[in-house]
DNA sequence: CTGAATCCCTGAGGATACTG
DNA sequence: CAGTATCCTCAGGGATTCAG
């Protein structure tokens, strides 16, 4: 990366930082140890059933997956879809919130490969 | 955003995805919680000693500032300068792995700004 | 099938004191 | 100035069981 880019951003950051940090703050909403991966299987197959997308993630316990999804609903990425059947049918899906969202991890997936081959 | 921005990045994912997710793998090196406050004051001042940059992110105590630092270093995100003098004077310096990793931050950052924006 | 309710444990992080 | 060394707390997460 060429210095000058780098320095249209630390000026950038200098000027838009507020009290709070941005990052900091999206990085509660995703940083527990399930989102990402929730996320993820969503986002390659989207619309699916609560024990589908248990066995997606793996190894996941029903109180981390149900708590996990609680929250990225709360946040607005994910909507819970409930057919009000019996016995009951539910689906998750990403919203647009969710899907922009993965879409700036682009960067950091890039960065993690670097890395991870770099060693 | 587009459902077919959206659609090219999940072909992306399927295809690049190896056994590990390589967003994960990133989060693991800047999740833990003084990471990216820590990045972020090296980014908007360079070169700081080990006492100014611990009043700059604040609150933070020298078992958790040492231990970050400690592990930044490792992963080649922060090198560390010692001019080996008595008094010590050490400072902490971003590396291009660390301005390329702030720098894919910029998405994230947006995208914080923008739902705390819409609470 | 889709969870909720309990109980439990580890480890991230904090408080405090000390040092070359 | 730039850290170490100990000790301790608490909450994130796991295991298991139960339920509509």
């Amino acid at each position: 990366m060429e210095q000058q880019v780098f320095e249209k951003m630390v000026a950038r950051f200098n000027t838009e930082m507020p009290e709070y940090c941005p990052i900091t703050y999206s990085m509660k909403i995703i940083g527990s140890k399930w989102k990402i991966p929730i996320l993820w299987k969503l986002m390659l197959d989207d619309g699916q059933h609560y024990n589908h997308l248990k066995r997606m993630v793996g190894n996941i316990t029903n109180t981390m997956l149900t708590k996990s999804l609680r929250e990225l609903e709360e946040n607005k990425l994910v909507y819970r879809h409930d057919d009000k059947t019996v016995p009951p049918s539910v689906t998750y899906h990403l919203t647009d919130l969710g899907k922009e969202l993965i879409y700036t991890m682009n960067g950091l997936f890039d960065w993690g490969q670097k890395i991870h081959n770099s060693n």
